[in-house]
DNA sequence: CAAAGATCATTGAGCTTGTCAATGGTTTTT
DNA sequence: AAAAACCATTGACAAGCTCAATGATCTTTG
């Protein structure tokens, strides 16, 4: 196996830290794009799970927002009642009901996406430089962290 | 003013896209450390806000959890319940209440800090001269952001 | 092929989260 | 002292969430 258990530096604990500190101020931010677009946090959540275009099962988006499927049903209820998104049989297989985003909520999903996308206001203080070198360096960290396929 | 309105480069919009990733990847951990404490995730939450040895009032609380004062009594009820707060009189105001972690609440707390505290595995892969960088170039990031007296 | 077994979504029961409006007990202001 | 503001709680109600059970549909296998 051999694999380079390299201990921690205090700096790599130290960074995650301020990760986390980052990723907290963040929480009044979804909040409020959830407000605002007149969705409960887990409905967002959904709306972001779902890909454009892409239909997928219900036990799909069950296992993206790693909940019961049950607790799904009740959830895609709420959004096909808005109108959000529709339950479509499947080709293959009648036992799978596949959900598909409305023109309507791929617009509000990319409505919202576009305000979660965008970088809190620190990362404007970056030079271009240091912008580069962080996103490289996060990218090590995330690559490392899901070695899907190496 | 002359708040130094810098555009933001690509690179910092990839550096965000990234952190994300990152921390969507955590939310099974966190799913997984409460479930673990025998806690459901806002009163896993509720305890990490609690500081101990610090009594704080409820309305602080739920400025934290950034929720509802009412729901904060129902939150707390159950983990008073369970033996891991308590409610104290305020000394100057009668109409306050401090919450205050029991012995066993600190040590579940501090259980729990230690298993959410602890870098994800793509942290390890980082060299001490990559992880200082990072940690540097975060700070930069959360202090800009925060701007809480300068 | 047919029976048995696995899978998918839903339902129902029961609890926790969360909000809002209203209340009682306490300061603080006027 | 009366009025206004504040804190925590309560009650009502919607939603989120899990578990166990069900019905409908594949899939396996004897």
């Amino acid at each position: 196996m051999e694999t380079t258990a390299q201990s921690l530096s205090p700096e790599a604990a130290e960074a995650w830290a301020v990760m986390r500190t980052l990723a907290l101020a963040q929480r009044g931010r979804v909040l409020a794009v959830a407000a605002e677009a007149g969705l409960s946090p887990p409905q967002l959540f959904a709306l972001q799970a779902l890909t454009p275009g892409r239909p997928a099962p219900m036990g799909d988006l069950a296992g993206m927002l790693r909940c019961d499927a049950s607790n799904v049903t009740g959830l895609v209820d709420r959004l096909a009642a808005r109108g959000l998104v529709e339950r479509r049989p499947a080709p293959h297989d009648r036992r799978i009901r596949h959900l598909v985003l409305t023109d309507e909520g791929r617009a509000l999903r990319d409505r919202v996406a576009e305000r979660l996308e965008a970088p809190p206001d620190g990362f404007a203080g970056l030079s271009r430089d240091e912008a580069q070198l962080l996103r490289d360096l996060l990218i090590k960290v995330a690559a490392a962290g899901s070695p899907r396929r190496a």
